[in-house]
DNA sequence: AGTCTTGTTCGACT
DNA sequence: CAGTCGAACAAGAC
């Protein structure tokens, strides 16, 4: 599951794979649907040509700006990623799209369980400007984030996972932010005080910066799980907290995780270190 | 062989 | 309007 720091992992292997000053010769659509708002045609007619100005990440998205004022969005969803193999490689069954890159290599957008999606935009901040801030950011503080989390009145976890309101977090970073702050789920976003949202702004910053340092989180050995550009898993998984660790001890207190839904979604939470108040 | 899991968006509902 | 809930998407794991 593709989060902040997957995506920035992703970003950065693409960045260096000297691809950025070249243009696309061509593309290859197995899947339509992975393709949004253009059909397969119109989406290869319009990228064939494009040169790769820049790539760069926004909340969860990659975004490639091309020449001719165009600009692909690239989100992973859940089992996402992308591959970058020399022309003459057979493709792999969940290899959807295929964009050729002038030279010899090109870079196949592969996706198990097919909720990725690549959209080609004039107007990338239409999509883009919903987004909310950067949690990685100076402007970012901490007194910013008491202040939007006062301005709603709704559990925290859920809030933490919308983007509109705070971009790049998903399930596992999430967790381990609020565990890290000793901040149950299910916490009213505008009861936290001053000092808990100290906490959580640290703890936020915190385990992304930890998930950026070891290239991303890989769960299991599935193929959907998180691998980056050149294949590599991330080694994040080992250190975290609480995330899919339901019964073993809690690193701070030694009591058991648990695991509890919180919004539709598994939360794993230390029952001793996350007090549920309200 | 059917059920469950997973993240995000969207629509329906309170 | 604000917030909550469930469905839909698709395929693999069990």
């Amino acid at each position: 599951m593709p989060e902040l720091p997957e995506v920035q992992t992703v970003v950065d292997n693409l960045n260096s794979l000297g691809i950025v000053g070249r243009c696309f010769t061509g593309a290859e659509v197995r899947w339509p649907k992975t393709v949004d708002g253009l059909s397969p045609g119109d989406f290869i007619q319009n990228i064939r040509g494009c040169t790769i100005r820049r790539i760069l990440r926004r909340g969860k998205y990659i975004v490639m700006h091309l020449s001719q004022g165009k600009t692909l969005l690239i989100h992973l969803r859940m089992t996402g990623r992308l591959n970058w193999e020399p022309a003459a490689k057979a493709h792999n069954k969940h290899e959807h799209v295929i964009l050729r890159v002038e030279g010899k290599g090109e870079l196949r957008f592969q996706d198990t369980r097919k909720f990725g999606r690549i959209t080609m935009t004039s107007s990338p901040e239409t999509v883009l400007g919903k987004l909310g801030p950067e949690p990685l950011t100076r402007a970012f503080t901490a007194d910013r984030f008491h202040r939007m989390l006062h301005s709603r009145s709704c559990a925290v976890k859920p809030l933490l996972l919308d983007q509109k309101f705070i971009a790049g977090l998903g399930n596992i970073y999430v967790d381990e932010s609020l565990w890290k702050a000793g901040i149950h789920p299910l916490r009213l976003s505008s009861s936290l005080s001053e000092t808990e949202v100290g906490r959580l702004h640290r703890a936020v910053r915190h385990v992304l910066k930890k998930g950026l340092r070891n290239l991303g989180t890989t769960l299991g050995s599935g193929e959907g799980n998180f691998y980056s550009v050149a294949g590599r898993r991330g080694r994040n998984a080992d250190e975290l907290y609480v995330f899919r660790r339901t019964g073993r001890d809690c690193p701070r207190c030694g009591m058991r995780i648990e695991r509890i839904i919180v919004a539709q979604r598994s939360s794993h939470i230390c029952p001793e270190c996350q007090r549920q108040s309200t």
